[in-house]
RNA sequence: GGAGAGGUGUCUGAGUGGUCGAAAGAGCCCGCCUCGAAAGCGGGUAGCCUGGCAAAACCGGGCUCGUGGGUUCGACUCCCACCCUCUCCGCCA
């Protein structure tokens, strides 16, 4: 959300903005609402100044032992005004906010102005793509050959877009998983179990309501959701509350599943583990000064970097353009893995800076020494996601034979170095 | 699930219808003192909305004592509903 006062005396920055982002936003409505909610906010304002006047006298006067009677009916007349006055003041005031909560984070002067993702821009690129004197298969092949993966059973448990994982690949799952958390712990990141179910106000928080309902699944006849990303749970751990500024930045990350209802991806990557409903992801989220936010948000970059250069997986870095960004972040980039089956890059990461934008939609402050409190920039990362590395090893690491070699890094976390082609 | 207690500022914690935005203490900030620090002494220290104004500083007004309603000229204080926390009992991985 942005400053109201900011985005009123600006509004001319935020028609740029839609546009750089492609998104329609109703200015003009805007202008009509906020002055009409001011003009009945000043008028109620006056009623309830006169009110207050009134009750000191009336409290003097009875002190004292004098008649306030008329006083007292005048009074009772002015509150009827005010509840009157006040109840149209009120839900002016809450279609304002309603409308702020709809309105996207600016992206930061760096990020190229595009409407898709072909005017992202490519930052780096790290490795080479393997090798094969064969043809690579998807990992959904050698994957179900190797028994390791089992779509089948996992659609009568719950539904189409549901994996079950199998002996070495349940196991890969969970270490990798493990691999993460520590390489990431190894550099400064706590780290976290947060509950997977979260509530309206975490959501509201971050910006994914209420605008993208439709992408969760909510718990009926409750005020909870199942969690789409644990930025939503990092971010909420310190919902309403003013910081220690000494202990700036804040490093945490946290092991998750994630819930995405997927509405509107009917037909996309139908095969394979590419987009599920439940996903393992690892995050990495810092809560930082202002002025440290940019400087913060490469390193994070780099931190997820790191675990792919351990597993040696060739991947570039993307600086994502304005039109397909995120709602709540300013600036993003995307890290993709090489899959040499489709011979493109996947995307495995995506690490956003938000500045304050979910900090004042959360009420996340620090207050400097002698200074006034001041809303944290709030980053998050993917560090990464599970499943999306479990099928980028899967297809990188493929033989001609149908097994699968263990990154040297991770055989630690799965107690072997190869998975054979068949059970 | 049942019974009880309670939710007040950065924190602890007082306040039971009228100068209460809120005592006291802690923390933090600024002075004085000191070679410097500690101690001591003095002062300061919430957020949001709104008007003066285009903005900063500043000044005025309004709101905020878990949330939402109600009673009242007036609510931190009384009433109702809900949420949350704690203690005990029950159940349970």
């Amino acid at each position: 959300m942005h400053d109201l006062g900011y985005f009123r005396e600006h509004l001319d920055e935020f028609v740029q903005m839609a546009a750089n982002r492609g998104v329609n936003i109703d200015f003009e409505g805007f202008r009509s609402l906020d002055q009409e909610r001011r003009e009945r906010i000043t008028a109620v304002e006056r009623l309830k100044a006169e009110r207050n006047k009134a009750s000191e006298e009336i409290a003097r006067r009875k002190k004292a032992g004098e008649d306030a009677s008329a006083l007292l009916a005048e009074m009772k007349r002015v509150s009827e005004e005010i509840k009157i006055a006040g109840e149209r003041a009120e839900a002016l005031d809450a279609s304002l906010r309603d409308f702020m909560l709809t309105v996207p984070n600016r992206p930061h002067s760096s990020v190229p102005v595009g409407h898709d993702a072909s005017a992202n821009v490519e930052v780096r690129r790290w490795g080479s793509p393997p090798k094969f004197d064969f043809k690579p298969r998807p990992h959904w092949e050698i994957a179900e050959g190797a028994g390791i993966l089992d779509f089948q059973r996992a659609t009568k448990i719950a539904s189409t877009r549901f994996a079950l994982y199998r002996g070495l690949g349940a196991r890969m799952e969970r270490g990798l998983a493990s691999f993460f958390l520590d390489t990431h712990a190894a550099h400064g990141y706590t780290e976290i179990l947060p509950p997977f179910i979260v509530n309206t106000a975490a959501l509201t928080g971050v910006g994914q309501l209420p605008k993208f309902a439709a992408d969760m699944f909510h718990l009926e006849g409750t005020d909870l959701w199942l969690t789409p990303t644990s930025e939503v749970e990092l971010t909420s751990m310190y919902r309403d509350e003013t910081l220690d500024a000494d202990l700036l930045p804040i490093k945490v990350c946290a092991w998750t599943a994630c819930f995405r209802s997927e509405a509107g991806a009917a037909g996309k990557d139908t095969r394979g583990l590419k987009r599920q409903h439940q996903f393992q992801k690892v995050e990495l989220f810092k809560f930082t000064r202002p002025e440290q936010s940019y400087e913060e948000q490469e390193s994070l970059v780099a931190d997820a970097e790191r675990v792919l250069q351990k597993l040696g997986l060739h991947y570039r870095v993307v600086l994502l353009c304005t039109g397909d960004m995120g709602f709540a972040s300013s600036k993003t980039y995307d890290i993709e893995v090489w899959l040499p089956s489709a011979h493109e890059f996947m995307e495995i990461s995506s690490c956003s800076n938000t500045e304050a934008f979910q900090a004042r939609r959360s009420g996340i402050r620090f207050k400097p020494k002698g200074g006034k409190s001041e809303f944290v920039h709030t980053l998050n990362g993917s560090g990464l996601a599970v499943g999306r590395t479990w099928l980028a090893i899967v297809e990188n690491c493929q033989q001609a034979d149908g097994s699968v070699t263990i990154p040297e890094a991770l055989r630690p976390y799965v107690g072997t170095d190869r998975i054979p082609a068949k059970p």
